[in-house]
DNA sequence: CTGGATGCAAAAGATTTGCAAGGTG
DNA sequence: CACCTTGCAAATCTTTTGCATCCAG
């Protein structure tokens, strides 16, 4: 499984015939600090906390993301309704919790799903990858919150 | 729950002093046959199937979806990079295995994943809404296929 | 009748792509 | 030096909105 390290995203690249840029390795450090973000908030964050490497063009984030994404640095999930979010692959330890509610994203331990991978993979021989698992639900607060509101509600901040 | 039926929907509509119209059973009732379907599927499949309904504004397609899911009478899921998938809630008795290699879509018991949930519900207080649950991974057939293209592959169709 | 719903067209977003210029190996 | 990358701008797609008109209750 590929490192979080800029030598190691510059060796996997290599490998392959790719070549190693500043860009690339500003999109990952974003990833990296992070931990989970749309394309459009890698790309903010390099230009804001990353200033003094400059910026890196939005469709070089999109270019980079899917790049990284195939030689397995970094994956993707669909935390929201909106973009999809990245984060690095050696970070996947864990599964991402979405409230509904409130929308927010907590983190549950990855160990949980383990049993249903197995299961699936028995069933119906799909191996399941778990960087990709998120749950959707409400959390423990929104729940409560939930009871009165049957019909307009379910929309905090759903936007 | 909600039914899957036109009647059903017409009642939980007008509960809440929402209206029954042709274009939300024309909706519905896309989806219900669609087993899971993009909107944009929804809004083809009517001027198709429905012809003689005549046919329901992409625009409206989406209002509709997003009301029919505040109502509960139907669930999305975001099954691939791109449109989210609605599905009739009542039909939400298994979950989807969506393969990133040939981009199939099967389905497995739902009753799999009930462990999980409940692991989750414990150590986090989270509802995990099984609706919602997606498992994105290899399917068998794409397994094998995959030793040999480490780096140009996973593509077949997945756009 | 009255207020919610629809169609249309325009607006807003999110992603992708063509291409010339630039940088890595 | 060759070829992969980037930036930019334009092209696509997807989803949302404003509004006048229409229709269910």
């Amino acid at each position: 499984m590929a490192q979080v390290t800029a030598q190691a995203l510059d060796q996997a690249l290599r490998e392959r015939g790719l070549r190693a840029t500043p860009q690339r390795r500003s999109v990952l450090r974003a990833v990296t600090e992070l931990g989970h973000a749309t394309p459009e908030e890698v790309c903010d964050f390099v230009q804001t906390e990353s200033a003094e490497a400059g910026s890196v063009n939005l469709s070089t984030v999109y270019r980079a993301l899917e790049l990284m994404e195939k030689i397995g640095v970094v994956s993707h999930t669909h935390l929201t309704h909106g973009s999809p979010t990245y984060q690095v692959a050696s970070h996947v330890n864990h599964l991402h919790l979405v409230c509904r509610g409130c929308g927010s994203i907590t983190e549950a331990d990855l160990e949980l799903a383990h049993p249903l991978a197995e299961a699936v993979r028995h069933s119906s021989g799909f191996e399941t990858d778990l960087a990709h698992l998120s749950l959707h639900g409400l959390c423990g607060g929104c729940r409560d919150g939930e009871r009165d509101e049957a019909r307009g509600g379910t929309r905090e901040q759903e936007r």
